[in-house]
DNA sequence: TATTGTTATACTCTATAACTATA
DNA sequence: TATAGTTATAGAGTATAACAATA
C-alpha cells in the first residue's frame, strides 16, 4: 500500500476520491500523495484566513510570533524562529514591523549583549487577544471539518513536522 | 475540545507535546491549532523535497501539473489549474517554460479556439518518470511516517481542502 | 455577458550568504 | 571558533486586475 506504482499514462490510474478537486480530472498517483494532499490543504487554509481577515491584521506568520513571544515572555528571536519553523532571518523584519508598531519591546539581556528579550506591550496583547478571535474562528472551521479526529491529525502533522526537521 | 480558551500570558497554557519544535518554549494554543501544524508540515515537506532534489528538477509545483497531464492527455490549462488548485494566471509560466523544454506540446482545440489542449511529449514523459521516482521517494518516508493511518490523513486533508473552498 | 489565456504587478514566505558584535 | 542578530539578495508560490480573443 506504501509502495506506489509510477505510471504517467492515463490509461491505468484510477480516481479513488471522485471530484478530487476538478470535475473529471484524473489526480493519478497525485491522489495518493500526502505530500500533495499536505500542500492543498495547507493552500486552502491559507487563502480562507487570508479572506477572513483581509482587513484584521491576521497572517499567519505573525499571529505564530505574536501568540508564540506572548506564551514565552522574554524570549529570544532565534528561540522564537526555531519554535516556529523558520531561519532567523526571515524573524528580523517580523519583528521589527511589530515592535515599530508597538506591540512588542525588546529589553536587554543580562549576560549576552549580542541578543534580547522579546515581550508583548499592553497594546500588543490586546491586538494579539483581537487577531486570535479571527484566528480561533478559522481554527473552529478546521475543528468540524476533522470533527472526532483532530488529535490524530494533529499527532501525525506533528509528527512529519518532526522526522522531516 | 473545540472550543479552545484564547489566553495570550504565559501562566495558562500547557505544552502537551513536549519538545513539540524547540527546546522549552511553550506553544501555547498554537499547539492544539490544525492550521499552525499544517503549515508546519506542509513547511518540513518542502525543504525535504529542496533538500532531496536539489541538483534533479523536482519542484512541487511543476511535477504536479506535470503529473496531471501526464493523466489527463488533451487537458486545458483552465482544467490543469483547477486541479492543481492555483488560478490559472499561476500557470501561464510554468507551461510556458515546460513548452520551451519540450516537454509539453500544445494542439488546437476543436470547437473552441480561445483554448488549446496540452499533452507530454516523448521527452516529457521521460522526465516525469525521472523526477517521480524521487517524488515516490519523499512519499515514501512520509509513508513511513504516517503509517497504518495514512489513509485517513489523506481523507482528512482531502476534506480541508475540499471544505475550504 | 462569460470564459480562456496572457500580461503586469505585487505580496508573502522562505532561504543563503556575508557581515558585526559579542561569547 | 561559534553564536546572535542584521542585511542584502533571491527565488518559489501565489494572487488580483485588466486585457484581447473568442464563445
Amino acid at each position: 500500500m506504501s509502495d506506489i506504482a509510477i505510471t504517467t499514462g492515463n490509461d491505468t490510474a484510477a480516481a479513488p476520491s471522485g471530484q478530487a478537486a476538478s470535475d473529471d480530472v484524473r489526480l493519478g498517483v497525485l491522489d495518493f500523495y500526502i505530500g500533495f494532499h499536505l500542500r492543498m490543504a495547507q493552500n486552502a487554509s491559507f487563502r480562507a484566513v487570508r479572506e477572513r481577515s483581509g482587513n484584521y491584521d491576521l497572517r499567519p506568520g505573525s499571529f505564530a510570533v505574536l501568540s508564540i513571544i506572548g506564551d514565552n515572555p522574554g524570549i529570544s528571536p532565534v528561540e522564537v524562529s526555531r519554535a516556529a519553523g523558520r531561519d532567523k532571518s526571515t524573524l528580523t523584519p517580523v519583528l521589527h514591523e511589530l515592535i515599530k508598531k508597538r506591540y512588542l519591546e525588546k529589553e536587554p539581556r543580562p549576560g549576552d549583549r549580542r541578543s534580547y528579550r522579546l515581550r508583548l506591550t499592553e497594546a500588543g496583547r490586546a491586538h494579539l487577544e483581537e487577531i486570535a478571535i479571527h484566528a480561533a474562528a478559522h481554527e473552529r472551521l478546521l475543528d468540524s471539518i476533522a470533527g472526532p479526529r483532530k488529535a490524530e491529525l494533529i499527532a501525525l502533522l506533528r509528527r512529519i513536522t518532526e522526522e522531516l526537521s
